[in-house]
RNA sequence: GGCCCCGUCGUCUAGCGGUUAGGAUCCAUGGUUUUCAUCCAUGUCACAGGAGUUCAAUUCUCCUCGGGGUCACCA
């Protein structure tokens, strides 16, 4: 049974970034029909915060990634931490270190203007002495010294690391006992049966020291996927300051689960030629052995194509329910699917949806000046009128064609083109050149409401 | 700086020794539309550089250059 996890730590909102390594994990847990699960690690207890916490999971409730079973918080585990800590201190494994943060200050002066590599140099590591006053001890597990640590990494291929480069006895416990991040991830993967990790590869260099200790205490190695960064356009990690990473700012901007998602999927992933994926799609097909090793930039030009394919093939009823989170309520509207139908291949989110409904509902105020010129001259007043007149005796017109029927016979009568028509009918309808299909806006608008615009507009220019 | 990773159109990517280097997006043009948008069609644009290996390299190897990540009693 695969066991994948997100494990992000409640210091903000989740991010872009993150969302698509809980993406993939989610879907590689999925594919197999195995659990996606999720662990707060909240050990630090100045950073981390409950509305963090709450944040990311409404994030993850808005796109639909259910994690299964309870969700696991570091900072409720300190027992079983410290029993490990315990049993690798009576194996011998790690040891008590009563260097003080000034001595290790110090030595990492020396090294450094001796220009080496900055490690601790083991002082403790078999100490059998009797330890200085005053100095609470942190502990340090005995890491190899030498020798190669390979990471079988099923992105990068296997990644391998000298000792002697990386290594030193880190701590796994301070001061205060607490312990320490690449010690707990060991503890939580293994003790919670994650066996494939799927994470970001600015991980990449810590899993030598939790390869340590997963060796140190005898746990199988899970299988590790480590994802090429998304950078921003400067070809940075993406970070706060890069604008729009927060998820949840994507639904206030009116984009859907499903655009995002299929965004993101996308985004050091692909198969074959394939854009457009459905959840299932995406459950189907993913495979972490089709993860690009490169970084990507984060530019969402095809972010907003694809939220408008969505919305295009979202049908009407469900527009709807979505369309209340924007200020837009068209429940009790009887043409709101000439409405939508309209409308939803002009907009790029569902937010530009909302508005463009109530720019053709509300009644224009004011009138483009471009439009006005273009649009009144020559008989477009009479054009108006006569239109005008055929509508206000017209019996109940309804659906587009009536409108449309009504536009052909003054264009035959008049003998003018049908923009003569169009232009002037559109300005005092909507207020500008651009819009839907005529039909379709008297229709959804209705005949009073049309008559009071082309009154209105005639009114004001002639 | 040490260590590690990466390098195909502006962007997301396909390619897994032999291709006119493909798709998508963006942009441009044309068509459709009374307008705008959609949609359709067409077009512009890429293998970082240099050595090898090979009959043949975008593809394999090495070097250079470039970019990124990481080096805590943060996670």
């Amino acid at each position: 049974m695969v066991v994948t996890r997100f494990a992000p730590s409640p210091t903000g909102y989740l991010h872009i970034g993150g969302l698509r390594t809980a993406l993939f994990s989610y879907l590689w847990a999925k594919k197999n029909g195995g659990n996606f699960v999720l662990r707060i690690e909240d050990t630090d207890k100045a950073r981390n915060s409950q509305e963090a916490t709450d944040a990311i999971l409404k994030a993850f409730e808005w796109l639909g990634l259910e994690h299964d079973g309870d969700i696991t918080y570091q900072s409720q585990r300190d027992d079983i931490y410290a029993k490990y800590i315990k049993q690798l201190l009576d194996e011998g494994k790690a040891y008590k270190c009563y260097m003080s943060k000034e001595e290790l200050t110090q030595l990492r002066e020396t090294q450094m203007a001796n220009k080496e590599r900055t490690k601790y140099n083991g002082k403790y590591r078999d100490f059998d002495g009797t330890p200085p006053e005053g100095i609470e001890p942190v502990i340090r597990i005995k890491a190899p010294l030498t020798g190669a640590i390979v990471v079988e990494d099923g992105v990068k291929g296997n990644v391998s690391f000298q000792a002697e480069d990386i290594l030193d006895d880190f701590v796994i416990a301070r001061a205060d006992g607490a312990p320490t991040y690449n010690f707990v991830v060991a503890i939580d993967d293994h003790l919670m049966g994650i066996n494939e990790v799927i994470r970001g590869d600015d991980h990449l260099s810590n899993t030598p020291k939790q390869i340590v200790v997963y060796n140190a205490l005898g746990f199988p190695l899970p299988t590790f996927y480590h994802v090429p960064m998304i950078h921003n356009a400067a070809g940075k990690k993406l970070s706060k300051r890069d604008g729009a990473t927060d998820v949840m700012a994507y639904k206030e901007m009116g984009y859907t689960p499903q655009a995002l998602l299929n965004f993101l999927v996308r985004l050091g992933w692909s198969h074959g030629d394939q854009e457009i994926f459905s959840m299932d799609e995406m459950k189907d097909l993913f495979h972490p052995k089709d993860i690009n090793k490169s970084a990507s930039i984060y530019a969402t030009d095809k972010l907003d194509w694809l939220n408008a394919h969505y919305i295009k093939s979202t049908p009407n009823a469900e527009l709807v329910e979505l369309l209340t989170a924007y200020d837009l309520v068209l429940t009790s509207h009887d043409k709101k699917e000439i409405l939508l139908d309209a409308l939803k291949e002009r907009a790029k989110t569902l937010k530009d949806l909302a508005a463009l409904a109530k720019e053709i509902l509300e009644t224009p105020t004011s009138y483009d000046a471009k439009a006005v010129k273009k649009a009144f001259k020559g008989n477009a007043i009479e054009v108006l009128n006569t239109f005008g007149a055929k509508l206000s005796v017209c019996e109940n017109p309804h659906l587009p064609t009536d409108y449309h029927t009504l536009m052909e016979e003054v264009v035959n009568e008049m003998e003018i083109g049908f923009g003569k028509i169009g232009q002037p009918l559109r300005v005092a309808l909507l207020g500008k050149m651009s819009g839907p299909g005529l039909d379709s806006v008297m229709a959804i608008l209705g005949r009073d409401e049309t008559m009071l615009r082309i009154t209105n507009a005639i009114t004001a220019h002639s």
